[in-house]
DNA sequence: GCTGTCGTACGATCGTGGTCGTACTATGGG
DNA sequence: CCCATAGTACGACCACGATCGTACGACAGC
């Protein structure tokens, strides 16, 4: 079996209704999340976490997906031995209208 | 002389030209200062320091409003011995248009 | 002038979070 | 079967920030 995709969920996830505005904050106010973020808004497609270009160890790197994973911001699953990324955009919508947006924005108007 | 109000500037605040999503965010993010913030914006007019509901002590209102100066997201003047704080609404919608509503409406949504 | 109030300054404490290294697991390919 | 690769787990370290207490300064009013 090659392809099993979309299977294999993390048990991190919180669901839509317990997104918070805290750990939505707290995940996209640091500089290396909030990159992470834009690169997964910036890109078609979900975003296999080995393609992102982080300036810091592999194991501080898995730290931060699990912040961003249980702040609600992205959705992760396994492909593989890889994992794949997605922004919960849906969720994050329901959650806070037009948030994620705004923010997206904003980092783009700040760093290009 | 009495009210020499809306003089005696502190000399704290950035520039519009100089507000960052890092510092935006760092001031957002932390459970006090959003109080502060939110009170703020339900209020008509200038509100003075003293009549936030703050779960903290004097010395820690002080450190939390040099914060929220330093980001951008209020201006402080003095009157008399007492000081007015106002949201810097137009120089935050010049940084990052639509961010602190969006922030606001968040946080309403989160808290009512 | 004295006193109360508003806010600041400074130092101390202490928790939390970002960072790394190393060791480990698991999957996929030759 | 063996090895390379992707990611995790765990522990250590360290810096920063939230908090407080106390002492200080500034203005208003009596």
């Amino acid at each position: 079996m090659t392809a099993q995709a979309a299977v294999d969920r993390i048990g991190d996830h919180p669901d839509a209704a317990d997104i918070t505005l805290q750990r939505i904050l707290e995940a996209f106010a640091d500089p290396v999340r909030r990159s992470i973020v834009r690169q997964i808004a910036r890109t078609e497609g979900d975003t296999a976490c080995g393609t992102f270009d982080i300036s810091v160890t592999r194991s501080t790197g898995t730290h931060h997906f699990r912040v961003l994973r249980q702040s609600g911001l992205i959705r992760q699953y396994y492909v593989g031995t890889s994992k794949r990324n997605a922004l919960r955009r849906d969720d994050l919508e329901q959650a806070f209208p037009g948030l994620l947006d705004a923010l997206l924005a904003a980092a783009d108007r700040e760093d290009g």
